[in-house]
RNA sequence: GGUCCGAUGGCCGAGUGGCUAGGCUCAGCUCUGCAAAAGCUGCUACAGCGGUUCGAAUCCGCUUCGGACCUCCA
């Protein structure tokens, strides 16, 4: 690790750019909340996820031993914060007419596929909230023994202003608890909480209430916020690294999870450096189901949306959001896609040409300094995961080749090695850029491609003999198929658009 | 209403006191049978007003516009 500049992570707790400490290295425990599934995850969400994949991607980069733990909320999000508000999943079994653990079942589906197809790496451990009914069960007790939770009608809740005497409800987010109080707005049904800031550990459940388990207050639900207290607890301790989660989680679900975890435990603030990624948005408004802004990844694959002029692949569209960085908010627009894609090809292709790329035996140019290039890249990765700055350097290294690729530039095969080592580690590993293969399968691409290969020697022999007419003829209807060629000193390749 | 954040060239988007961000677009040139690709060059911006400073896109104040959170949200 130590070839490696320092890591810098901006702490939303502190509000600084932080020198990055493992509280136990090499391990690194992050914990990052996951989705709720009762509907298909959108683009804005796929932001999220991809913030802290490269995030895991590079701490594992650096040599680091990632845990990384996202969860799946599969009961306790409510519709809304009264004491009526449904919970999500049981209210779209219901729309649905399935079974909640099918709703559950169905969209965890759609978001691994959906993680997959944007190469997202899977988490070290993924837990779900009903798996850990039990443990909620118990850290409402600890909370309820230490004073800071209460009992009402058969629901629990957590008594915010008391905890706010012994500790600092609001540090997170920056609010002031009376500032709170008096912007809270009049919410019916709210008789069983002592205090309008108070929030729910544990619901009790009407009759007709599809999920529900027994507990020592009532049948019922945990809820929203305590299983991410809980499961990041379980899985990576009292005390732990990385906290991630989108912007809009600040304030109240992370403030929560925090008053829970210290009023549970008395002890300060568990997490060491909490990361929040902005959000997407179009037309300058935050991308969400209830603006009828959002589409899914499917769609914006097919380009079948009203917001797309076409379709963009998903490599493109993660080129795309790395091109800002995660703690601003990113601007959707089918321009800014377009050149993003254009951009990625340009890179890809740059990618592609280092197998074959020339050495010198003699005389390397003096002014190559692949070793600068990797401590510029590293750099930038150290500065707050800043990516644009590091696929800026990177297109300095792809003008490095193309360079190199056409005999201006002049490399020996150790720098070739370096290279291709230092490329394959920022586009693959870190950023998670891959060729989108062709969807042709194997054995009938290798049979088109030896045909191509064919035709472009033919076409090659045609130009030899100044036969013009037949030469542009074969590259005219290769284009009319989409594939173009690229004529060079050395002969001439082809590849598809 | 409260809290916080943002405004960068034709477009997207980094940068936070003096030094070329980068990508896309556009124009010219080189290479090439032509084209494409590639390379080179050019277009050199920081919402407005005022202040601090030898020097400000960058710090401070005000104004205008936009956004997020305060309710479920990645």
């Amino acid at each position: 690790m130590a070839e490696f500049p320092p890591l810098y992570i901006q702490n939303s707790l502190t509000r600084k750019k932080e020198l990055f400490t493992p509280l136990n290295a090499p391990y690194v425990g992050m914990y990052v909340c996951g989705p709720t599934v009762y509907s298909n995850v959108h683009l804005g969400n796929v932001r999220t996820f991809l913030t802290f994949d490269v995030a895991y991607r590079y701490l594992s980069f650096l040599g680091y031993q990632v845990r990384y733990v996202r969860n799946i909320t599969d009961v306790g999000h409510l519709t809304g914060d009264s004491d009526d508000g449904e919970d999500k999943i049981g209210k779209k079994a219901r729309l649905e007419n399935l079974e909640p653990m099918e709703i559950v079942q169905k969209y965890t589906n759609d978001f691994h596929d959906v993680m997959r197809v944007f190469n997202m790496k899977s988490p070290s451990i993924e837990p779900s909230a009903t798996g850990h009914i039990v443990e909620q069960i118990e850290m409402i007790k600890a909370i309820v023994d230490r004073g800071y939770a209460y009992e009402s009608n058969g629901s629990v809740y957590f008594n915010v202003r008391k905890y706010n005497e012994d500790h600092d409800y609001g540090a997170l987010s920056g609010r002031k608890i009376d500032d709170l109080l008096n912007n809270t707005r009049s919410l019916d049904g709210q008789d069983e909480k002592n205090d309008p800031l108070d929030f729910a550990l544990w619901k009790k459940a009407d009759a007709t209430h599809l999920m529900k388990w027994p507990s020592p207050w009532s049948e019922g639900f945990p809820g929203w916020h305590l299983e991410c207290s809980v499961m990041s607890t379980k899985y990576l301790g009292t005390q732990f690294d990385i906290h991630g989660g989108g912007m809009d989680l600040k304030f109240p679900h992370h403030e929560c999870e925090i008053a829970q975890n210290t009023g549970a435990t008395g002890e300060a603030h568990s997490v060491r450096y909490w990361m929040h990624g902005n959000m997407l948005t179009v037309n300058g408004r935050k991308m969400a189901k209830s603006e009828g802004n959002g589409f899914t990844p499917e769609e914006l694959i097919t380009g079948n949306h009203a917001l797309l002029e076409r379709g963009y692949s998903p490599m493109t569209v993660r080129f795309f959001m790395l091109q800002g960085h995660y703690a601003s908010t990113l601007d959707f627009s089918n321009e800014a896609l377009q050149a993003a894609e254009k951009g990625l090809d340009r890179l890809m292709n740059a990618m592609n040409s280092l197998d074959t790329l020339p050495t010198a035996a003699i005389e390397p140019n003096a002014e190559v300094d692949i070793a600068g290039l990797g401590t510029r890249c590293s750099e930038a990765m150290g500065d707050d995961f800043n990516t644009p700055i590091l696929i800026s350097v990177l297109f300095d290294a792809v003008k490095l080749v193309n360079s190199i690729a056409s005999d201006r530039i002049h490399i020996d095969a150790t720098q070739k090695d370096a290279l291709t080592t230092l490329l394959g580690g920022y586009v693959h590993d870190v950023l998670g850029i891959e060729s989108e293969a062709p969807t042709a399968a194997g054995s009938q691409e290798d049979e088109a491609g030896a045909l191509l290969d064919l035709l472009v020697e033919l076409r090659g022999n045609a130009k030899s003999n100044k036969d013009w007419g037949t030469a542009d003829t074969i590259r005219d209807a290769l284009n009319g198929l989409g594939i173009s060629i690229k004529d060079s000193k050395d002969g001439s390749t082809w590849e598809r658009d």
